[in-house]
DNA sequence: CCTATTTGTTTCGTGTCGATACCAATTGGG
DNA sequence: CCCAATTGGTATCGACACGAAACAAATAGG
């Protein structure tokens, strides 16, 4: 019944420290989590919504924090022509500028002096964890766009990549970003 | 430059579900965390400063935190006779219930599920990941008490376990938990 | 059309958290 | 021995986090 050791232990312990970091540039760490994840989302996924499923917070939280991003001048919202309830969101040059500046990146730069195989036994164990945790909350998966079964190589007779699952060509660095839709098998 | 998979990304995420999770029993997820951290520690680690150690959060933080669970009854805090400045905190009957519905352990049940071996490695990633994150900033390790250098076990000399530093003696309880003193080396 | 659904926003109450000022007990140097 | 300096905690402030619930606007689908 009691367990030697406690991986919860580990996790708060490590996500309170990567939090207590992020405290910089009068950003709070909800604003450094969305700014990151803009960066790395294609333009399908840099809506509320998507950030509302990623990180598994309300919508009315979210709601907020891009709020506040905005008012600082690191994100712009539009509006979807196509379908005006959706807010298309993206980074301002600053918002680009100060992710630069990350505070989480120390944590980066030390995990990245970790031995190679250590680092890629640790990535490979956090994202088995995290794909259960998603699973048993019936949670999509966020992969990256081109690991989809949606996705569809340029070939020959196509001009370029395809979502065919949205219908519209894709860009090299859309296809190498997060995507909402994301289904891998 | 461009990383393919950030540790941080992983960290961010599985930690904010962990926390989404434990907004649950009218507890915040500090609260939780504090509880859980004077569940495993021993008599000398039950101060608000050793919490205030253990999660890198600042003391006024923890006060306040402190002062919710002993509003709720969870918690109790007694002067140190010997040093009047020192609060020792110990769970009441109330919060050791209390924790027995941890909804943390939803996310140490599916760790639990995973293959033996990938867990182990999982673990040790993330403690040479933690090692290195409080060696980078001067902070304490907080390992279990008898793997610490000033630990003395029991011998047909010497009627318990004993701790060098503090000059006392020892339960077996108290050498399995952890404690702020743990110097490993 | 006219309701139901989807997508976001607003408001509210409790709590977090760093910063700062503060207090009481202890320690230590002259 | 005494008066700073230090140590361990608390109080207050302001910005924000967060779930919950009420709301508004655009779209979907009979």
């Amino acid at each position: 019944m009691k367990d030697d050791v406690d991986i919860v232990l580990f996790l708060e312990r490590l996500g309170r420290m990567l939090k207590n970091d992020t405290h910089a540039d009068g950003l709070k760490p909800s604003q450094w989590d969305a700014l990151r994840y803009l960066a790395r989302a294609n333009r399908f996924s840099r809506t509320p919504s998507a950030l509302t499923a990623y990180f598994g917070m309300t919508k009315g939280t979210v709601s907020q924090t891009l709020k506040a991003l905005e008012r600082k001048g690191l994100i712009a919202k539009t509006h979807d022509p196509l379908d005006r309830r959706n807010i298309r969101l993206s980074l301002t040059k600053a918002g680009s500028a100060l992710l630069k500046r990350d505070p989480a990146s120390a944590i980066r730069k030390i995990a990245g002096s970790m031995a190679k195989d250590q680092q890629a036994e640790l990535v490979a164990g956090l994202n088995a964890l995290l794909q259960l945790t998603l699973e048993d909350r019936g949670s999509k998966s966020f992969g990256v766009c081109k690991t989809c079964r949606y996705f569809e190589e340029k070939t020959a007779s196509r001009a370029s990549q395809r979502c065919k699952l949205l219908d519209v060509s894709l860009s090299v660095q859309d296809s190498e970003l997060i995507c909402v839709e994301n289904i891998t098998l």
